[in-house]
DNA sequence: CAACAACTGTCGGCAAGCCGACAAACTCCG
DNA sequence: CGGAGTTTGTCGGCTTGCCGACAGTTGTTG
């Protein structure tokens, strides 16, 4: 979503006491600025982000393991910077997919600013390269820096104005509408979609069949292609014909 | 169409001359503090509320009449003192509605921070009292008062899991299952549900039939009573049970 | 390279739910 | 009181999508 937002601050790295500024520096300030949303509203001064920085520290995941686990107490939160986390509950023996996230998403701050259990668990799909906040240095920090605040608040509103969407796109829509919408949302640069058709279903909340079935149909009509564990778009016009506009 | 909207400014708070404190001002400081979340965790400090309190003015609504409408651009975020607010999006011709919400919560705020136009319109269904506040002042109380900003987070954060579970609520469940969570959630004291079948309908994204014919199953069943746009808890346990616990 | 696990593709049977239609009941208001 | 507008209750026909089953394909690992 964030993607070709290259909004770099120019008078950012100018501070005064700190440490000789590295160029994994300046792409980490970059990349956390970007984070929280828009750039060009409200800017995140330079003090605001490496006091960020100071109050936690990167993990990296690999596939399969938990970022967190449903249940624990929230004592952190977590901004991912590379890979692909899936969200879900278990309810029962059930496993229900809550959404998949990727790039510049921000988690598990719901629970941890409450002071809660997390409500759901994270699981890494693909490597995953995340920075982890600790809740004791960052609500002092938060306080300190009210513009960061600020920034976290717009982008936990965003995230909660694309689960609306969500709810909306889930709604009155056959499954091939939903498949042919999912696949322009969330398709990459070459227009390829890495995903199993049966996480898909779970995503969409329908059945492995009924998707696979849905891309059938697809395919047919030249919209897209299909491979192990991929589905590609050929046609975004087509698609988006399917989606129903 | 926002013809006899009287927009009463209730004049109590025009402070900046420091007035006295009275009563109904310690009850609006106690009302905003706990609308912002539970009040045992960073709490507001009177210096945070009354900066609020200049932040903008009451609005008094008549059922009908719109708080805003998708696509005006957003100078405005409401936090409903009382009544009921209906919002929902016009796609196409169709209007889909996103949520219903009551006392205590913030509308308007996603697109209102990012001065976009408002993704959904707010429509009052009840009588409705709503604080309204202004972009301009806000902003810059916010700014300086990081707390109440932190405070607004955890807000927007827990009606987005809100939104989250109403998503798993969604999928994968009959419309009986779902009519009778929707009962055990929104009862009132006395056990009752003041809405058409038709407007639960669009709620839950079934059709009118559907749902009334979910309703003739809990009947049976010894869970519910339905009336003239009233639906009555008679079993909680019941309904419990057919909505799969 | 062989065996296994995961994934894709397809079929038929069955249930949930939508739609149009219509009668009956209820509210509101002059 | 009476009529208009809204809401409830119910029917049958039809579509979507779920489920179980199974065969074929692709990737992985010892």
């Amino acid at each position: 979503m964030n993607v070709g937002t290259p909004t770099i601050d120019s008078g950012l790295y100018s501070s005064r006491r700190m440490p000789p500024v590295t160029v994994a520096d300046q792409q980490h300030f970059a990349w956390l600025a970007r984070s929280f949303g828009r750039t060009d509203y409200l800017p995140l001064s330079p003090a605001d982000l490496s006091a960020l920085t100071e109050t936690g520290e990167y993990v990296e995941k690999y596939p399969g393991t938990h970022l967190f686990r449903e249940g624990e107490i929230a004592r952190h939160a977590y901004i991912i910077e590379k890979g692909e986390v899936e969200l879900y509950r278990t309810i029962g023996d059930l496993k229900r997919v809550v959404t998949r996230v990727g790039e510049g998403t921000v988690l598990g701050d719901i629970a941890m600013f409450q002071e809660e259990p997390y409500i759901s668990s994270a699981k890494a799909i693909t490597p995953v390269r995340a920075f982890r906040f600790d809740r004791d240095k960052l609500l002092p920090v938060l306080v300190k820096h009210p513009v960061v605040t600020l920034r976290w608040l717009v982008a936990g509103l965003s995230q909660l104005e694309s689960t609306q969407r969500r709810v909306l796109r889930l709604m009155h829509r056959t499954v091939k509408e939903q498949v042919a919408e999912m696949l322009l949302d969330d398709a990459d640069q070459r227009g390829e979609v890495h995903i199993s058709q049966g996480a898909l279903a779970t995503l969409l909340g329908a059945s492995r069949q009924t998707v696979n079935e849905a891309l059938a149909d697809l395919k047919e009509a030249g919209a897209a292609e299909t491979g192990y564990r991929l589905i590609r778009v050929v046609d975004r016009e087509a698609l988006a014909e399917a989606a129903g506009h």
